[in-house]
DNA sequence: GTCTATAGAACGATAGAC
DNA sequence: GTCTATCGTTCTATAGAC
């Protein structure tokens, strides 16, 4: 079962026809991006006609916020449960591991989130905008303590940051099941990120 | 001077107007996306009428490989020419630095080369993958020899090359002028990158 | 080689029946 | 809440004058 079309990861969307539509949605926007796919597609993917679209959503972009604010949601609440572990060492490899397991294991929405934010309105996009300096900021900090306890040494503190996270958030570009298992992966990347920064 | 528009990096497109459609492409498309692009806003950039376009080029699609074709054979050549130094380590630090800073400094056509491919033609896109395999071979032989010299401990060799290729694609995604000069930031992933790998 | 004009198709979204 | 039908717009690409 694909990560993407799990209900119940969309169970919060009622009713159940809505939610066809939004993984439909999803399915379209992380195969061809958001500009490509029509909204005959989506209702198509849905088994619905193109008009039944609208009496659950208003917009095409409306489709898209939905997705990408639950997606940043998600994200964000991963790695914060992440954010465990006696030494800023256990914490980083931590959040490393579950933030890459997480764009690994549900690689379409990640797509969606990571490479449609040009589609969203600017109004939408301001709101997604405050969750991902929450996600940047999750990192840094554990960056900063590692510093600060002596176990890290990083000469350009924002500059890291970004490169730790670009390591996961381009698992989306390029990931599909058949290029190994997310938790693997997970490991993999969380053991590159901390030699990147040891001491 | 942006590095997109810079009349000498597209100098081998003649004539002249060719070369306007081709840089308002670059820069329509690292914009807005492919699909987002329209051939009267590609042609308006270029200061001409819509139709005008079709006299050099024969479809919105082959505008787009000529740029992926261009591109993706630039950031080869610049890894080709990078691949020095007496060390496995010397010689990672030169690549990792050079396509990196190939990312920023021309970070329009990087955006075109690393998302748009799936806009492009089945036959197009076999072009282009065939010049991405050897970028990859590039980075993995230097991992390679420095596991036999014993300079570098590397646990998953396609997966850490991967991720050294992640790091540095990534930046064509956020990067902007005013988030750091390109040389600095190729230092900086060249050190991320050898720390990633060394025994 | 550039223009104006437009063909022909597809798009997002709506109207109104059931 | 779903359908069929379609509106009004916009798109890629072409025709033909200059």
């Amino acid at each position: 079962m694909s990560a993407v079309t799990d209900p119940l990861v969309w169970e919060h969307v009622q009713p159940a026809a809505a939610r066809r539509l939004l993984t439909g949605a999803v399915d379209a926007f992380a195969e061809r991006g958001f500009q490509a796919t029509t909204t005959r597609d989506i209702a198509s993917r849905a088994g619905m006609s193109p008009a039944a679209l609208y009496v659950h959503y208003p917009s095409k972009e409306r489709l898209l916020f939905e997705i990408s604010l639950y997606g940043h949601k998600a994200a964000l609440d991963v790695l914060r449960s992440a954010d465990t572990g006696p030494t800023p060492a256990d914490r980083l490899r931590s959040l490393v591991a579950a933030f890459t397991a997480w764009h690994a294991e549900h690689h379409t929405i990640a797509r969606v989130v990571q490479y449609e934010l040009a589609a969203l309105s600017p109004e939408h996009l301001a709101e997604v905008a405050t969750i991902r300096r929450a996600i940047s900021t999750q990192i840094e900090q554990v960056l900063t303590d590692g510093v600060a306890h002596g176990s890290f040494a990083v000469a350009d503190l924002p500059g890291t940051t970004l490169a730790v996270l670009s390591l996961s958030i381009d698992v989306a570009r390029w990931y599909t099941p058949h290029r190994g298992n997310p938790a693997a992966l997970g490991k993999l990347y969380a053991d590159l990120a901390h030699r990147m920064v040891q001491a």
